[in-house]
DNA sequence: CATGAATGAGTATTCATTCAT
DNA sequence: GATGAATGAATACTCATTCAT
């Protein structure tokens, strides 16, 4: 492993945009050579593809450069190897999914409405952003072996928790939920029943014979996991 | 990928002990010259604590090897390549949840204690069995790409859904659950919220700076998902 | 540096003919297939050339293999990798000098026969054994970083030392030798003037325009040195 | 290896102060821009290091361009390349050193002191500068593969022979040295035994487990040196 | 003059698999 | 049946050098 090499890779902050959305930005036409900043995201971003599809053993350096349409090299100039990249990757990850959330602006809503939004923006990210789900599922593999070492990590999730917390609060407070909820576990039930569907769905699909990938099947279980959030929190 | 050659390991029955029990199952004392059993049930416990650690693309043919202590030659021998030996270890994963399954008896219970005992024997099942969820990881970050060309996967499934449909419509009847409920749903539920949880726990310990894997919380989520699956059965 | 890894190859006794003489032995025509002495050996006189004449840091694996004309991966399969080569190679050239060396018997000579002896026997091996002086110069580059890790380099010498302190304790007593001389001094006198000439005759015989690598030359130094060694033993 | 494209820097003459001065001659303060020239020095007192410390395989250019903090590419601008930067270094080093042996001025002194002075200067030149040794290590290992070609580099060194010549006449005039002997012999003695010290002290420190790099073991090799050669000069 | 991005050809090492005994 | 030597195709990473600004 490469990382005492990572120092120059790690001044690089980490960009919202990058993982989550240069992906699927229209392929502007820039002068083409010599912009770092281009060249850096698309690394990013191929990279998400290639760590998410193969797993972090299975991805390959080599195939990261092809996605990004760089040469290999510049990976290196950029990131330092393989493993600083794949925390740049990690960390890109966690920052885009919860950028996102932070604009949804739950306060101000009811209980109810707030809940139903965080049940449904949780699922449609998911949806949207397949790579998210497959680098958590690489890095568990690895026991989160990477994430450990980075130190803003926590930082990053304690808002999110905050936010649970006041919506349970003032739905305690109306009425709308029953008492004694776990922040933590309402968003682990929110995202078990959302990530497991779609990251499981390829097994699930040949076990049960039925195409769990088919518009009609993702909405019902888009309905299916509000039915059941909602049936938990009743009071 | 050497996959046109696994034509040898097809004719290889899965032996429904081997990856679940082989592990744990006393050395059965039979008039010896079993070691041609032994060796091949040591090669596949070990093939699926690799897979599950590493992933496909991460395992490593020597690890394996040298996890089951025999030549790597043997596994050549026994299982045809590396991609058989995989094939081998996810349908002996599913044979072993399945057959262990069917030991529940669940038509002899009333449908609430059916079910009870259906989610707490799944949730058991992924705590004592890590490597069957890594192994479903593995394959379904490939989108089942193994599991596809498995012909006998989908009648090892009947007999669970008929046993979860029944309990639900002995339910309904009994006034015990909602109608309407689809049984693959149902499981799907169960196991998103134990697979998630276990599968997951090494980020979400991170990000939340709480331990998952202490026996208080892990003791915690397993109510956790009974009160969830019993508030959305609940009519 | 993979030096973590060098477990395998630590266990492999270093063969004294292997550097120094299986250079010179004749193309032994045996199987050719699966003799593990005979490549282990050809790797090992083949890396020894290599970094004799490239230096450590100017060595190549490819090279190496392809001199050895062996499959580049065996060479890591007998001895882990470079570095441990390497250090093999190091080892194995000290081994070799000295067993020769101790082949003299200088202790049944008279001091002068036997300090002649020593001069000759030193030169003559310098200038048969290039490699033992590359690998010398190359590890010196590195400030012997790492042949200081080697345990037994010590006690290989000490029957040098003293040696050459039994032949000066006689030559004193004879009245052949001045006395006060310290043995490893008159060592390292006798390999300076051979080693220096032979190992920078190239840039000398530019500056000087003289062809250092005529025999007619090499002779002239070889006795210079036994003029100037036993000028200065001379009471 | 470019070297058909060293022409550029052949244009380049080799500044004498370079390598051997530039390093502690103090900022001439001329009117400016001379940072050309600055830059230029700093490179090749860089260079010279590396060179020196990790031969010519060894080197790395970037290494050359962060010891000599310049921008990798000015190294291009102003050498050319690897090679032709290698071969600046290398001419330098013979300059610096020829150049600073001219200002001895031997043949005002008597045989016997002359003769001292050159054998004193020559060991504190090579203790003082390790990277000439290390150049002309390197420069060995590739038998003078670049020296070579250096035209110059033989009339460099007729005024140090005619200079040692001179000496030996008066001291055998003077009967103060034998006669018959070889001035270039005689300056290969004083250079073998200084060079060799400083060069091989790495090793043989280890293998004698002894010091050498201990100021007492050095300043005793000092005078080891004058020993050997004015025992071997006596008539 | 100066900078840093870009590149293709290496360079050490590892992998799955096969062969000879 | 069992063993370990042998292999070619990857695989992560590095190097000297050039290009655009």
């Amino acid at each position: 492993m490469s990382e005492a090499k990572t120092a120059k890779s790690r001044s690089k902050s980490v960009d919202v945009e990058a993982a989550g959305q240069a992906i699927s930005s229209p392929p502007v036409e820039r002068p083409r050579l010599r912009d770092a900043e281009r060249t850096s995201k698309a690394i990013l971003a191929a990279a998400t593809k290639e760590f998410a599809e193969r797993g972090y053993g299975g991805a390959r350096v080599d195939a990261i450069a092809e996605r990004a349409k760089i040469n290999k090299r510049m990976l290196y100039h950029y990131f330092g190897g393989k493993d600083a990249l794949y925390v740049a990757v990690l960390e890109g990850s966690y920052v885009a999914i919860r950028s996102a959330e932070a604009r949804l602006d739950l306060s101000h809503r009811s209980p109810t409405e707030g809940m139903r939004e965080l049940v449904v923006f949780t699922w449609k990210y998911f949806l949207d952003h397949p790579e998210f789900l497959g680098i958590l599922s690489t890095e568990n593999m690895q026991k989160a072996r990477f994430l450990k070492r980075s130190a803003r990590i926590f930082e990053l999730h304690s808002p999110l928790v905050a936010e649970i917390s006041g919506l349970l609060g003032r739905g305690v407070a109306t009425g709308d939920f029953r008492s004694d909820c776990d922040p933590v576990k309402i968003y682990m039930s929110i995202a078990a029943l959302g990530s497991f569907f779609l990251t499981n769905r390829w097994t699930l699909s040949t076990i049960f014979q039925r195409n769990l990938s088919e518009k009609s099947e993702i909405d019902a279980w888009g309905e299916h996991i509000i039915e059941v959030i909602f049936a938990y929190l009743r009071p």
